[in-house]
DNA sequence: TTTCATTGTTCGATTTTTTTGAACTTTCGC
DNA sequence: GCGAAAGTTCAAAAAAATCGAACAATGAAA
């Protein structure tokens, strides 16, 4: 059981962040965390197959968007808010804000 | 020689505004009409092959991420900027800002 | 008006990436 | 220990990106 990796904050690059938040399956996750705080993967239901998810949430932590931690059995995922908004001040927010716009008018980003 | 399409403001989607923006491709793309205003498919160096980049000035223009209007032999095109401040408030402005800055790190996108 | 060069699109093939189910590991509760 | 729950890993299948070649459209040159 290797550790978990985990970019420092400096080397979170835009490139990868836009990535991650390019995709549909991310951006839900990353939309959902940002109204639930933390998360075990399995919290988050998403019409995916389980491998799919895996793959996806560790493209996220990868590219420093969650961070993920080991409780028993379980991987909690939370936003790396403060990381993300100190390196690419706005950008997470401004997203979350058009995110949560564009879900209220029923235009889900799915 | 059918017309050039381009989506209405109300059906750009920030799904894929927000693919488009993940693309390496698109967002230097991007990132050079942000600086030039106007600008031909051909007058974008980077190294992908001629089709390709085709494609990708398509997705932009889809996403209505951009305009294209003909002129000549030419596709002039340019960033829907106030459609997309208007749709999506704060996102392309912080994107760039965030994008200007890795490049001026010496982290290009590419 | 007949070339000819320029600009970009389209098409089919190739390569790369994404998605998936099955098998496996780890941890906890019984 | 045994079995269930939560994720990961792996190899195969499906989907998407990339490319070169052929094509269309326009303007310029002859």
């Amino acid at each position: 059981m290797r550790p978990i990796f985990h970019p420092d904050k400096a080397d979170i690059t835009l490139g990868a962040v836009l990535y991650a938040l390019g995709d549909p399956v991310c951006l839900a996750i990353v939309q959902r965390l940002a109204i639930e705080d933390e998360l075990s993967c399995a919290a988050i239901e998403i019409p995916v197959a389980k491998s799919t998810l895996s793959h996806h949430f560790k493209i996220l932590r990868e590219a420093g968007v969650l961070h993920c931690r080991k409780q028993g059995t379980q991987h909690m995922n939370s936003l790396r808010r403060a990381d993300l908004d100190d390196r690419f001040p706005g950008v997470l927010d401004t997203i979350l804000n058009a995110a949560d716009r564009a879900t209220r008018a029923d235009q889900s980003v799915l």
